[in-house]
DNA sequence: AAATATATTGTACAATTGTTCAATAAAATA
DNA sequence: TATTTTATTGAACAATTGTACAATATATTT
């Protein structure tokens, strides 16, 4: 199988289309293989050529977001550092504006139904931009366990944004995060 | 239906105890409704009367798991105190043994294959707790955030620990904690 | 342009799912 | 104990899944 064969673009695309589609129709689990091929105009054999279930291709939707994450994470930022009289930590902010961009596709990713592989792609790419404060390097085992503190920390407030069904702006999650880490 | 029914209990004391066996031998995405109605010698539509899905028997699992976590949590602590000289949060801590005790549960709780409802139940009982500190009460909003944000930290430490595969001990888990705390 | 490689198709098949329903068995209730 | 209630069974059904394969179509390579 080879990923820059015009057969195989083709057919990915469809496949992409097809599911962006019956996804504003209905949630990702209730979306059956046949289904998602009729909408597709491709035969089943092609889809289980190339996956397993449908979640694998919204997986590959995400791992584009996940790259978009990094990316975004990585860029210099020129954003306002304030809001209503608070400083914005400069790091942590790209996130939350990352997830407001994709509300849609992180609606689906903390979802109770789903699986929970999504919610680990994003625990591994926040975990890997090494958040935790200033505090230098510490000793090898305590640094991973402060890595996985507080990536999971930061989507314990993306968690809570979610059920708020992602009201507030980026930036006023922000402001909760400093005021917490305030404490 | 009437949970209270001899034949209910009898049913799903059937279903509990196949599951426990069929879980010994394959994981629980790979145990079809089927399959799981033959161990435990009942019949599918029996099934399809009580539950929807394999996951549903599992999560009766947990309901009981977490009860438990409650009560223990809440009962008075009898534990030393320190570990290589250090203090140990007597708050937490309770949670680190209560993970170990049912180490063989979180192994399918905290797998990807599985849907996210169970790390839901978790974060929702971990979340009631009430983790913050000390600092006494805070307006509304933030105090939501609070609790979500100490209470997925948290479990981001239970998520490293499982993928040490539960190596450490509960109170080394403390210290661990104690010490990023302290930063 | 011809030869080669391989992705896609169509078909078939057994197994599982999810639902329905009347008959039956086993409870609870009077 | 007799009556009533209802959980369980077994059977049937359409739909979906997951796999296999030869035939075909459409790429890539020479």
């Amino acid at each position: 199988m080879n990923k820059h064969d015009l057969r195989v673009l083709k057919t990915k695309q469809n496949i992409h289309s097809a599911l962006t589609n019956l996804l504003k129709k209905k949630p990702l689990t209730h979306i059956k293989v046949t289904e998602l091929c009729k909408e597709a105009n491709i035969n089943r054999g092609t889809f289980y050529f190339h996956y397993q279930e449908v979640g694998d291709v919204f997986k590959e939707f995400f791992e584009e977001i996940m790259l978009d994450l990094k990316k975004s994470y990585n860029e210099p930022y020129y954003h306002t550092d304030f809001l209503n009289g608070k400083t914005l930590d400069p790091k942590t902010v790209r996130i939350f504006h990352h997830i407001k961009k994709y509300e849609d596709f992180y609606k689906i990713v903390f979802s109770q139904e789903v699986s929970s592989e999504y919610y680990y792609m994003l625990f591994d790419e926040i975990r890997s931009f090494g958040l935790e404060n200033e505090h230098a390097v510490h000793q090898g085992k305590l640094n991973n366990y402060l890595h996985s503190y507080s990536a999971n920390a930061i989507i314990g407030l993306i968690i809570e944004w979610y059920r708020h069904d992602f009201q507030e702006s980026a930036d006023e999650m922000n402001v909760h995060l400093v005021n917490i880490l305030k404490l």
